[in-house]
DNA sequence: GCTAGCTTGTCAACCGGTTGCCACCGGCCT
DNA sequence: AGGCCGGTGGCAACCGGTTGACAAGCTAGC
């Protein structure tokens, strides 16, 4: 009964350390604290004092050994260098925050291979996990979702829940636009084959494009970052395109700063529009026109969505509208100049 | 002995398993496993190849509860909205990764409260913490770290362990610029007072001037982001300065954009420099002069010299040289237009 | 041939919670 | 007053690993 309660580096307090203060049983402080009315008023009072008193935190690895339920998910994402990433990413860590659970982050290096091994890895870690990969097989990651509750973001796969995009609500608006300046040939640089929002976004322009009397044509990007970009200035410009649609800002913003290098017009001779609006878009000059993608929601959404699967009736995907994209009209985009 | 090994949703396998399946006992399966050598040459090989057949994975729950390994560190950050912390993120993470370690963010919204729950709570889930939050009372970080490794991140407390940029190494190399510029009068857009980043740079801007002949006074900021930075154009132009060094590139470049929509010339009118090299900073227009600090590198390197504390004698320090700075010139910065 | 000494594998306890089952308690009904 | 009942709390087993102590098996030495 001395005064300090903590003052040396004693290791955290356990049930039983509780349960001792308290004079009660180990179980019944387990029950007090989760099992709300299970366990008298009074009880559970002197309890949670004595908890209090101990600045008792409950050990989540000894939990989750008997239940089953760590409090934890998994955001899988393929590369972090990516700034689309973070978005998501403080969309998820405080989705998941909301929610109560812990968020660890795993990187798969864009390989797909890679990606199978971390799986297997963290599996036994969490709860769940919101995967962003999107490249990689389908098949196992079917079965992995029949094994544990799996939410895919930007990708879609027959019995697993995903959080996607509304991607042709996306492309029209920016379609009309171009349109509206005036450019009949658009280039679609393209991003990762393999990618489900990049063969979307195609999809959408070859539907959409003819009804305005358009051309689209795709230029394969090399890679989804600003060399990328950069590197297919040259194919760009051998085209018959006055504007160029990219697989992303970052694409986008590569091809932008190499053009203004190479003294090219930017929107004059060249109109160049991206998607997702990362930090930085607003940022060059001309501002990039982008359509927005609201990600840092998606990430909130697809970890609700993957807490609804936890929590919830099991097999059940929870029902999920795209999420809507925005046109941010800037200054990289205009009338072409005539000559 | 039927055919397939896995096929249904099955959960993971056990040592147990294992054990069963090799002919052994679960504990010559743990010490074949993690025992080098323990174990003959013939039994191991004969587990090792149970465990690939059932596909086995640790458990790292059930491993951590006798043990107290847990595998697994925190990076704890301030404010997951700063594109500062991605590239201590992604150091972090590959650094974690390359020492077998998983990681977890966390975010304590900066408030220091928020931070020291959010401490207690993980405490029990991770082997260690890096702690780039550099707010906050120091008591309760020192009380911490004496029960658990900690590293600081960019801030200094006795007898814990940080890594730190060597600020006047930074700050020399861009004053000796603008006074090369012809610049004389130089304004400190300050960042929040409790950062020892903040503290520091405002100290080698005090040591350095002088003997450079310069004058440098602090304007204070309201808040480390680009609105707080825009906000602070109005005092800067009020004041003598020619040149604005900002607490941050966020800063700084709320500042540029600001001055241009203003129409005051940069750097003509007023040069601008910040710190940190974010991404986007070589995207504005003029593009930023900043102090470039290898953040991937430093979330690396306080991993590493985390798993050294974890893994290492105990109580005894990790020597660490601070990160270098380097001044990358850029075109926000440049001689004062005469007049 | 017998024992000392080493190697190898097993037994059982433990980490810190959770939970099914049961015992005990007091109150209420008949 | 006795019996039943609902509410409360304790016992003990269990989750999946780890590890100290020990026994069995083997070799080697005398």
């Amino acid at each position: 009964m001395t005064g300090p309660v903590s003052d040396e580096p004693q290791p955290p307090a356990t049930i039983y350390d509780v349960a001792r203060l308290a004079r009660v049983s180990p179980s019944t402080v387990s029950r007090a604290l989760n099992k709300p009315g299970r366990i008298s008023a009074q009880t559970e009072r002197k309890i949670r004092a004595a908890a209090e008193r101990l600045e008792f935190e409950i050990n989540p690895m000894a939990r989750a050994l008997p239940t089953g339920r760590r409090m934890t998910l998994a955001l899988m994402l393929a590369d972090i260098t990516n700034p689309v990433v973070f978005g998501l990413i403080r969309g998820a860590e405080r989705g998941a925050a909301a929610a109560g659970y812990t968020l660890i982050i795993a990187e798969s290096q864009e390989s797909g291979e890679a990606e199978l091994r971390m799986l297997r890895k963290i599996q036994a870690s969490v709860d769940g996990i919101v995967l962003a990969t999107a490249r990689g097989p389908a098949e196992p990651i079917r079965q992995f979702a029949r094994a544990k509750p799996i939410v895919l973001v930007n990708r879609v796969e027959p019995a697993v829940a995903s959080i996607i995009p509304d991607v042709p609500g996306g492309v029209a608006p920016l379609l009309d636009h171009l349109r509206a300046c005036g450019h009949a040939n658009v280039a679609y640089l393209s991003g990762p084959a393999a990618s489900w929002v990049n063969s979307e976004r195609w999809a959408a322009l070859v539907r959409l494009a003819p009804p305005l009397r358009m051309s689209v044509f795709e230029i394969p990007g090399r890679a989804p970052t600003m060399a990328g970009g950069a590197e297919a200035l040259e194919r760009v410009m051998l085209s018959p395109a006055t504007a160029v649609i990219a697989f992303n800002d970052l694409m986008a913003i590569g091809l932008l700063r190499q053009a203004r290098q190479e003294k090219i017009a930017v929107p004059g001779r060249l109109s160049i529009a991206g998607f997702d609006n990362i930090f930085g878009a607003e940022l060059t000059t001309p501002a990039l026109t982008t359509v927005a993608a609201p990600l840092e929601d998606a990430g909130a959404r697809a970890v609700e969505a993957l807490v609804a699967l936890i929590e919830g009736s099991p097999a059940r995907l929870p029902e999920m509208s795209p999420f809507e994209l925005r046109l941010i009209v800037r200054d990289s985009t205009g009338p072409p100049a005539v000559g």
